[in-house]
DNA sequence: GATTACCGTGCATAAACGTGCAGAGTCAAG
DNA sequence: CTTGACTCTGCACGTTTATGCACGGTAATC
C-alpha cells in the first residue's frame, strides 16, 4: 500500500464523518499506528486536517455532508460492530441492514477484504467506496429517510434474486416470548425476507434492545442463529437467549 | 515487449485502480523493477502521473477521493445544477443521473420541493435525505465506485418498472456527427434505458465535453429534448447542436 | 493524584531507489 | 558480412525512504 493511498483513505474517513481515530484507521488499514500517525502529522503540515489526540478532526467543520447520528454512535454498537466484521470470512456474500449498528460493521472491515456486500442503505454503499476488493450490491426501492434504507414491495421482490450466506440484521426489540420485533411494519418485512433467504442470520442488539418489544414481528427465534451484545449484557443475554437456540457472541471492546 | 506498450499497460492500471505499484507491475509483465521504474520516471517526466515511493499515483483530479472531488466541483457544474433544479416542476416524477453536475443538481433542489425522485446513485439519494416532501426511489444493482452509481443487468431491468417524466443525465462527449458518448460501456446502457424511458431527456454539460467524443454512444440526437451548458459555452453550444432539434439551455450564473 | 492511553523520538530493518555498467539486440555504414 | 554506434534491459552497488518497535514523556480520565 502506498503512502499516498493510505493518505487519500484518511482523508476520506475524514470527510466522510468528521474524524479520524488512529487506531481504528491502523486496524482497518492493517498497519501500525505508528504510521497512521506519522501521516496524520504529515497531512496535519500540509494543512488538510486538524491533528487531535487520539486521531485527528476535520479542519472545516461546516461541512457536514450528511446526517451526523452516525457520529454519535455509542461505543456499545461499535464494539458489536467490530465484532460483527470479524465474523466475514474472504469471499462471503453477506446481507447487511441499515442503521447505526450495521455502520460500525463496515466502517471495521478490514480494507482488503475481497467479499460480496448486499444493502439496502445508500448510507451502507457510500461507507464501501473505498474497500476495491469489495463487490457491493445496493438493493434498491423506495428510500425510508428514518433509517436510511430502502423499503416497499419493490425491495421485498428484489430482494428474492439473493441468497446471502449470512446477514447481519439490526432490530428493535429481543423478547425470549414476544420474539424479534421492530418498530416499522416495512422495515419489518424487508428485514423478514432477508433472514429467511440467508443461511445465517445474526442479529446486532445494543443492551437496550435486551427484552424490549416492538409492534411489528422480524421473525422468529427459529429463525435466527445468532446475537452480538455488548459485552456488558452478555451474561445476561446469555441466559435470556441461549435456550432458544441462539449463540451470544460478545462485542469486541476495546 | 515495446517500452510504449508497457507505459500503455501501467497507464491502464492506474486509471483502473488509480495507483501502479512498480513491484506488482514488474512481476505482472514478467520484467524487472528497474524497466518499470525507468518506465514510470519518462510517464511522470510527461506529466502523465505523480511519482511516489512504490510506484506511481494518478495525477488526474478525476480519480481524487469522490469527497474531494466534490469539493472542488467547478463553478460552471454549479450553474448547471441550479438550472437544471430550476426546470423541475412541483409533482414532477424526475431521474437523476450520477455524478458530480448530478449532485449539484439535488442540492440546489428547495428543500420543500413536493416530487418524485429516482435515481441509481446512492450519493445522490443521500443528498436528498433532508428534503422531507421529496420521495426517493433508489434503481438497486452492482455498484461502480467510480462515479457512485449502480450499473448492469440488473440495474437495467429494475429501470425498466420505471417513466419518469424527465430524466438529467450527464455525459461525457457530445458531438453533431458521432452523437452523445460516455466512457464506460455499463454506464452507457443505463443512460440509454433511462433516456428511452423518459418523457423528456436534459443532458448536463459542463464546456469541455462540447465537441468531444468517448468511446460508448449513449443516445442519437433525436432521443435527446435540451441541454444545459455553462453561459460562456452557450453561443457555441447554440450553433452547434439547436440545428439538431434540441433547446440549449444556460447555466444560472451567479 | 493515579492510571491509562496516546504521543514523539530514536533506532533497526527491510524495502525501494538511483546510478553505473555490462551483455544483448538493432541498425546503418562500410 | 562486418563493424561500430546506439538502445534497451537486467544486475550490482551504495543511498534513501518507510515502517515497526522500544522507550520515556504527556495528555486525558476517573
Amino acid at each position: 500500500m502506498l503512502s499516498q493511498e493510505r493518505k487519500t483513505h484518511l482523508l476520506m474517513v475524514l470527510t466522510a464523518s468528521g474524524s479520524v481515530i488512529a487506531k481504528d484507521a491502523a486496524q482497518t488499514l492493517g498497519l501500525s499506528e505508528d504510521t497512521i500517525r506519522r501521516d496524520l502529522r504529515d497531512l496535519a503540515k500540509a494543512g488538510l486536517l486538524r491533528r487531535v489526540h487520539g486521531g485527528a478532526v476535520s479542519i472545516a467543520p461546516a461541512n457536514a455532508p450528511y446526517p451526523r447520528r452516525v457520529d454519535i454512535a455509542n461505543p456499545e454498537k461499535i464494539a458489536i460492530g467490530k465484532r460483527a466484521a470479524r465474523m466475514i470470512a474472504p469471499g462471503a456474500v453477506v446481507f447487511v441492514d441499515g442503521g447505526t449498528t450495521a455502520l460500525q460493521l463496515v466502517r471495521h472491515l478490514p480494507r482488503s477484504l475481497r467479499a460480496t456486500i448486499i444493502t439496502h442503505s445508500p448510507n451502507i454503499a457510500m461507507e464501501l467506496l473505498d474497500h476495491p476488493d469489495l463487490e457491493v450490491e445496493i438493493i434498491g426501492g423506495r428510500l425510508f429517510r428514518h433509517s436510511i434504507v430502502t423499503c416497499g414491495a419493490a425491495t421485498i421482490a428484489w430482494l428474492d434474486r439473493y441468497r446471502p450466506d449470512i446477514c447481519f440484521i439490526g432490530v428493535t426489540g429481543l423478547h425470549p416470548q414476544s420474539g424479534i420485533t421492530t418498530g416499522n411494519s416495512e422495515e419489518a418485512e424487508v428485514k423478514r425476507a432477508v433472514i429467511v433467504r440467508s443461511g445465517a442470520a445474526i442479529l446486532l442488539a445494543s443492551s437496550e434492545k435486551l427484552g424490549a418489544v416492538a409492534a411489528f414481528e422480524v421473525a422468529r427465534w427459529t429463525d435466527i442463529d445468532g446475537i452480538i451484545v455488548p459485552a456488558s449484557a452478555h451474561a445476561k443475554a446469555q441466559t435470556m437467549f441461549a435456550p432458544l437456540g441462539c449463540e451470544v457472541f460478545c462485542g469486541d471492546d476495546g
